[in-house]
RNA sequence: GGCCCCAUGGUCAAGCGGUCAAGACACCGCCCUUUCACGGCGGUAACCCGGGUUCGAUUCCCGGUGGGGUCACCA
């Protein structure tokens, strides 16, 4: 078999040479220990939490070494593209905060690697296919599905490893006459790397590849003639990793472990092309508990929002937030990092592939909403409002005119409480905001609590004599003292403990008092200090809302 | 089924041959307190099983078990 004569009959068009790539992307000029990662998703328009969660691996390695983190965009497969996918993964990326030095833009692309699309890098691949077929180590194959399927039930029947390797490569021993008899029939073909590896599992040779989060991996080498170059003429992922993350110099490969099975046929790949292998970070799957059967299972997009960001933006969670909690995910010290340095920007933490966990983490809204009321505590209150308000524009219009002129008055109410020694956490996310702080404006105010038991008969009395001694120019402690004088005339207790140690003498506490002008106020049994939420809505309405109750008592 | 990955409290996890087996979240109790938060103190709760190796295994090896992944002209 002319090898030479082949790949030219198959690849007339394509007249570059590997050493001619080789000159065009050179090795890049960074500085020692740079890193240089990429993101590669599909462009099937969903962007999840492990694509972030992978994308913030990436790109802190990358930043933190000095290196290059680059988009690329792997449209190989034209059945799974979506229209305006790229614009979502752009922005939704840059909403959580990752932004990209190289490749993919919203207007194409830059950096001197390019195309950073893998659908325009054609010429690119087919070179590499045309170079692996000079040397008898790829050829085409003509099987269709149909004859695929029956080698796969025979070796089923046979109990064999199904696949097209060995014996089953038919196409392998094609003769030139043959092909050339097939081309001009105009069957389509795929081109199949000619594994070297040996089915026979005793005899296989044992590979091993260093990864950065498992360390040393070792299985059994590929065997199997996989597909390099699909009958479109556009490879399938293994082949464009390999020439792609070459090419473009890429040092870290950051992909979820669902790609370690394939790793023994990039191993192949890369030996068989002469390419230096990147270091590979296998990260760990992300996972749930499944209500129905109790156990642990990967997120999945169809029965998990959670996984989706959009769950993240409609529930109104800041990127701030996500970007804490996924480190606190990712990095087993960043916790511990965080406790001890409270204050430091989260660049600053030293982040390492070796501190990955290697099992998979189960993700944990309870830990989300924790991490988050820290995270939103360091905010200031103009950063929170500007969230509250372009979050209110895309998800709950209805409430923007709210916020929108009214800026100050925001900023009150949600600095509430923020600045004491011991400052409140009550906000985590943005529909919990709202509905935390929603008695604020008077079109969301309702009475949600009934009074309480020991005062509610008291109600009228308490609330006229609370609205007669009202002075919107006490200070705190003046406006507590009235309140106490009320409680002691009509015969509570002005300390709990009192009423605790003697029940029988009193109707009930200053709790019980202050409650109710609290509900009277707010709607609600439970918020911050009544005292500051009165300044805050200023006296004409908080005479309003108090002689509002006395006319339903 | 083959191959691969993984295995410490409910969850996330330190650990890397000798520890009373950290810490965080959640949960419970107490304190603080005009409510709720916040904060403080305390508590319940874990090394999957069986063999080795060793003076000694959570830690190392082997075998099970369990969970996950993967076996496409999808990535």
């Amino acid at each position: 078999m002319d090898y030479n004569k082949l790949a030219e009959m198959l690849f007339p068009h394509i007249d570059k040479t590997p050493a001619d790539y080789e000159t065009i992307y050179p090795p890049r000029q960074l500085p020692e220990g740079a890193k240089v990662t990429r993101l590669g998703p599909s462009p099937t328009g969903f962007i999840h939490l492990g694509n972030l969660y992978g994308a913030f691996v990436d790109e802190r390695l990358a930043r933190q070494s000095d290196g290059v983190f680059y988009l690329r965009i792997e449209d190989t497969d034209d059945k799974r593209y979506v229209e305006g996918a790229v614009e979502t993964i752009i922005t939704s990326l840059d909403f959580f905060g990752i932004d990209f030095d190289e490749g993919v833009t919203m207007d194409g692309f830059k950096g001197d690697y390019g195309p950073y699309y893998q659908s325009q890098r054609g010429e690119i691949y087919q070179c590499y296919v045309k170079d692996l077929m000079k040397q008898g180590l790829a050829y085409p194959c003509f099987l269709t599905a149909d004859e695929i399927q029956a080698i796969r039930d025979g070796q089923e029947a046979n109990k064999q490893t199904p696949g097209i390797y060995g014996e089953f490569a038919v196409s392998r021993n094609l003769t030139m006459e043959e092909i050339e008899a097939n081309l001009a029939a105009g069957k389509p073909y795929v081109v199949r790397l000619k594994s070297g590896g040996n089915p026979d599992p005793e005899k296989a040779r044992i590979i091993s590849v260093e990864d950065d989060i498992r360390g040393t991996l070792t299985m059994p080498e590929n065997f199997q003639d996989v597909v390099i170059l699909k009958a479109t003429g556009i490879p399938t992922y293994h082949f464009a990793h390999a020439v792609d993350d070459y090419l473009m110099r890429t040092t870290h490969v950051v992909r979820g472990e669902e790609w370690l099975a394939s790793l023994p046929i990039h191993v192949e790949l890369f030996e068989k092309l002469n390419f230096k292998m990147p270091i590979y970070c296998h990260t760990a799957v992300l996972m749930k508990i499944d209500e129905e059967t109790g156990n642990k299972r990967k997120l999945s997009k169809r029965k998990d929002p959670e996984l989706s960001l959009d769950f993240y933006r409609q529930e109104g969670y800041m990127p701030e937030a996500i970007r804490e909690y996924l480190l606190t995910v990712l990095n087993s010290n960043f916790e511990e990092w965080r406790i001890e340095n409270p204050e430091a920007a989260i660049e600053e933490f030293i982040f390492t592939a070796e501190k990955m966990s290697n099992s998979g983490a189960l993700f944990d809204l309870n830990k989300l909403n924790d991490v988050s009321k820290d995270a939103l505590l360091k905010l200031p209150a103009e950063r929170l409002c500007q969230f509250m308000k372009d979050w209110s524009a895309e998800f709950k219009p209805e409430i923007l005119p709210l916020f929108e002129g009214n800026e100050e008055y925001l900023e009150k109410i949600l600095d509430l409480g923020r600045n004491d020694k011991k400052p409140r956490k009550d906000l985590v996310y943005g529909k919990q905001i709202f509905d935390f702080i929603s008695y604020f404006y008077d079109e969301y105010f309702t009475i949600q609590d009934a009074y309480p038991e020991n005062a509610a008969t008291d109600a009228k009395i308490i609330l006229e004599k609370y609205l007669e001694t009202y002075d919107h120019a006490d200070d705190q402690s003046q406006w507590f003292e009235k309140i106490r004088t009320i409680t002691d005339e009509l015969g509570y207790a002005v300390r709990p403990k009192d009423f605790k140690k003697n029940p029988d003498q009193y109707k009930g506490h200053v709790g019980d008092v202050s409650t109710l002008i609290r509900i009277a106020v707010m709607g609600r049994s439970q918020s911050p200090d009544v005292w500051e939420i009165q300044q805050i809505l200023g006296e004409e309405r908080t005479r309003a809302r108090i002689q509002d109750a006395i006319s339903k008592c």
